[in-house]
DNA sequence: TTTATATTTCCACAACTATGGAACTGGAAT
DNA sequence: ATTCCAGTTCCATAGTTGTGGAAATATAAA
């Protein structure tokens, strides 16, 4: 991954509303969901949701298809791939264990 | 992880200096790099760096302490991976597979 | 074809972020 | 004490980003 697309996702991923739009879609798994479920989801007016989801799409970090007449958002999981990878680069090379975390079944909170 | 504190993590890694300057420390390891020497690396004004070292300082993703009359930055080791692990959270427990990137050896290119 | 629903685009405004010169501070050397 | 060196803080300026109402677009239903 280029430097350049690593800032995109980084950015676009640095915003409430986008993180948690981004995690919604994490969650919801390869169906993904469409968009008035994530507005109302995260409780925003649709141009904000909108405006959102497209600078998310610009990075990748989402795609989108129309479905009868809504449009349906799934997490991007190549792009996310690459970006873990891409921070971790180097880093791992020399101290595995200090930077990549693995699946840990029971560590997380999970977000809400 | 708090999403707060991710929004931080995020933001900071998000700006093409600073990015540059936290994968220096990553390559550089635990004894990280004088500011200096950051500087130069980077070719930008003292200024400039201070000011984006305070940035990624303030989202916990390096630290730095005096050393005679150069401050030595270091890579936040903890708060980089519980990024990391924080962005995979859920879907991890869902696919395992999709979402986190193993320490791969022969895979990545490494950032120069 | 008219009407309803889902979503996007347009726009203006306020808020935030990056840049780098100049002045300042802390520490080491003379 | 004075001078030098490494880095930070201050500040003005230019540029970018987020917000949401109103208008536009696309699809489906009556």
């Amino acid at each position: 991954m280029e430097l350049e697309s690593a800032i995109a996702a980084l950015g676009a991923l640095a915003q409430e509303t986008r993180l948690r739009a981004f995690r919604l879609l994490v969650r919801a798994g390869t169906e993904g969901l469409p968009a008035g479920v994530i507005a109302e989801g995260l409780d925003i007016p649709p141009a904000t949701l909108s405006f959102h989801l497209k600078e998310l799409s610009r990075a990748g970090l989402v795609h989108s298809r129309r479905e009868g007449r809504s449009i349906r958002y799934t997490l991007g999981v190549e792009r996310m791939q690459e970006l873990l990878q891409f921070l971790g680069d180097d880093c791992c090379q020399g101290h595995p264990e200090l930077c990549l975390p693995r699946a840990q079944p029971g560590t997380g909170k999970s977000p809400r």
